[in-house]
Order: C-alpha cells, then structure tokens, then sequence
DNA sequence: GAGCAATTGCCATTGAATTC
DNA sequence: GAATTCAATGGCAATTGCTC
C-alpha cells in the first residue's frame, strides 16, 4: 500500500506541475488549510480519503483511475494555439478532459468509427497561395459544403467526421486552438466570437486540422517566421473555404447596376456567407472584383462602417456552455442504460437538482422511453 | 451488550530549515 | 524570495480493555 502511495503522490505532483500550481494553491482549491498537508500527500507520508481523491481529480482535470493507475499516463496530445491564452496549461487540461469525455460518450454509445478527416501533407516552406486555393476547392468539395460553406462547414465536420468542437471563454483577443489525440480530431473555439468572426476561425482552424501531419506542433511554435506564414495559409485558407469563388462572384455581379453596387449589397452578401465585410472585401479583391484602392476606402468610410456595425447586433450569437451534440450523447448514454444519472449530470457539469433544467434547455426530457415493434430484413 | 476510561494512530497546525 | 520539507505539538476519532 506504501507504493500505491507514493505512485498517487507522483502523480499529483507531476499534474500540479504541469497546471503550474503550487501546493498552497492546490491546498486552497482543495480546501486543506496548509500546503503542508499536500506535501505530505506528494511524499505519500498521508492517506488520502476517498472525497479528497475525487476532488484531487476534479482539479486536477483528470480521472481518480488515472490518478491511481500503477501504469505510467501517456503524454499528453499537442494543442496548437493560435494566441497562447491566460492560464494555457488549465484552459488545455480543460480542453482535452472535454475531449476525452466525448470520446467515452461516442463509444458509449456505439458510435461506428467516422470516415477519417480529409488529410494534406504539405510542405510549409515551399507551398503558395495556389496550392492554399487549391486545397480549399478541395476540401469542400470533399466535404460537399455547397455554395454557402460556413452554414455546413460545422455540422458537416461533427456528424460526419466526429471532430469535436469545443467552446471556452479565451480572452477578448480572440483565441482558438486544435488537437488530434486518441478521441479523434478537436477544435476549441473562443465563446466571445461573433458569428460571423467565429466562422472565419472555424475554418482557419479546419486548416490546422486538415494539414496536421505535415509538421510538428513543437516545431511551429518554434519557428516563427515559419508559424506567421502557416498562420497566414491558414487565414487564406478559410477565406477561400467560406467564400467560393463562383458562387461569391455571381453572387457579386447580379448586384451590380449600372457599374455600380450600393453599400447595403455588401454588407447583404456578408451575411449570406456568414462572414465579416472586412473578409469579404479582401476576398473580393483577391478574386479582381474590388481594386485595393476600392477595400481601402469603403474600410476607411465611417458611414459604410456604421451601416455595417447596425446590422451585426442582429446576428450576434452565444454559444451553449456544452455543445449540443455532447449533451445529446450523454442523454442518451443515460436512456440506454449505460450511465447512470449521477454520471450524466457530473458529464454535464451540474448537479442531481438541476439536471431536469438543464436537460430542458437542450430540449431533452427526462421520460420513460418506448418501444415499437419493426420488420427487420 | 452498554458505558467508560486509557491507548493509539492519523491529521492539522505552527515555526523553522532547506531547496530551488 | 518563494516554494517545499521537516519536526514538534495538540486535537480528534477509532480501538481496546475493563467493569457492571
């Protein structure tokens, strides 16, 4: 038993670290009155007590089995953030628990394998916008986003491809982040995004998803001048994802009268593709319809600026706290029989008293289910 | 078996020493 | 200088042994 002390010791030593807290911290989230008794703990000279293992897990952002396992943890997935946030290593230990919660459900649930997210390994140092445009072409008519991708391009991603996303407050400097682990493919998006800001980081993370094989994360954020240009691959990427370019410029040109088109027209075409103008623009100087001296004076005219910030209100969009998909697998782990109550609701993050709310506002109710009799050949 | 006192072991607290 | 560890001390609950 003395090992298995020491063993859980380690391990909340090696995971206290890597959230970067010290003991007095962890003794303050536990709610000991000294950072001694966590010393204690660390050197496995104390027990610790069945609710303390469970709370040590819950701050620890991992599982009391992981926390007991004689067998060494793997390491941990990469995470590539696009602006490293406020507290990373907690936001990341977050991130993945989430995933891993999501993965159990998915195989809780007999979810078949998914088909594998489109992959493309690609040489960073010799690539080019060409090949950027190319790939996006690509990518959406593999994944069948039609005319108007950033309406599809999430849900398409989820339910055929079983990439989790994943919402998390990051800062009022925009954020986001992916990672490929055993669970599968993630995206971690800022909660604070505007629809039309959030869609243009969805894709731009797709693209990071999508060429994650073709260099090491840690080489990345290793390299700079390397990181700004994949960075900006990425950007072009998700501009040439979410705004193709014949269904863009047909779009453009049936509202041109008389060589000309009205501010209303490009803020109207904004919001059918669900991006910002400011994407939009530099989509449509990309593709020769708008000269750079046309971008820069419709950005620099404070009408053109107003018209546009009066309709944003309209479109703003907050998240769920918990994706819905999740929620919905965890609801129905539970109505098959595989979880039990009190598992859904830590799953879902409340208590027993709440959950009934909670469920409801998901649309789920808590009733006995039925069953019909079906032919089946 | 119930009640009580003595014993034991574990834990929290405090202050000081050591390590990083 | 902050974080961590060590050692001494007291409190509390569980256990043990004894008496009725």
């Amino acid at each position: 038993m003395e090992n298995l002390r020491k063993i859980l010791g380690r391990r909340i030593t090696e995971m206290r670290k890597s959230l970067k807290l010290t003991q007095a911290d962890l003794a303050k989230e536990i709610g000991v009155s000294s950072p001694q008794i966590i010393s204690q703990i660390e050197q496995g000279k104390r027990e610790v007590g069945a609710w303390e293992l469970a709370k040590f897990a819950k701050i620890l952002r991992t599982t009391t089995n992981t926390l007991l396992d004689i067998a060494e943890p793997k390491p941990l997935p990469e995470v590539l953030w696009r602006r490293i946030p406020e507290q990373e290593e907690i936001k990341k230990a977050d991130f993945l628990k989430h995933c891993q919660e999501y993965h159990d459900l998915e195989r809780l649930n007999d979810i078949a394998p998914y088909e594998n997210v489109p992959r493309e390994k690609m040489d960073f140092n010799k690539a080019d916008y060409q090949d950027i445009t190319q790939l996006a072409e690509r990518i959406s008519r593999d994944i069948s986003l039609g005319a108007r991708p950033a309406a599809m391009l999430e849900r398409a991603l989820e339910d055929r491809y079983g990439v989790k996303v994943w919402y998390m407050y990051l800062g009022k400097d925009g954020s986001a982040a992916s990672t490929v682990g055993t669970f599968g493919y993630a995206i971690l998006m800022n909660s604070m995004e505007a629809l039309w800001r959030r869609n243009y980081n969805f894709a731009h993370e797709v693209f990071h998803l999508v060429t994650w094989y073709s260099e090491k994360p840690d080489v990345l954020r290793n390299d700079e001048q390397l990181w700004q240009k994949v960075e900006r691959f990425a950007e072009f990427f998700a501009s040439c994802l979410l705004l193709p370019g014949d269904p863009l410029t047909l779009a453009f040109d049936k509202r041109i009268k008389k060589s000309s088109i009205n501010y209303t027209d490009f803020i109207e075409i904004a919001r059918e593709f669900d991006v910002s103008t400011e994407a939009l623009l530099y989509r449509l100087l990309n593709l020769r319809r708008l000269t750079r001296k046309d971008v820069d004076r419709l950005l620099g005219d404070p009408q053109f600026r107003d018209m546009d910030r009066s309709t944003m209100s309209k479109s703003w969009w907050s998240p769920p706290e918990l994706p819905e998909r999740f929620v919905r697998l965890a609801f129905i782990a539970y109505k098959k029989g595989r979880i039990t109550r009190a598992r859904l609701a830590r799953y879902l993050n409340t208590s027993l008293f709440d959950l009934d709310d909670l469920l409801k506002e998901y649309g789920l109710n808590d009733r006995e289910d039925c069953k019909i009799k079906v032919r089946y050949t």
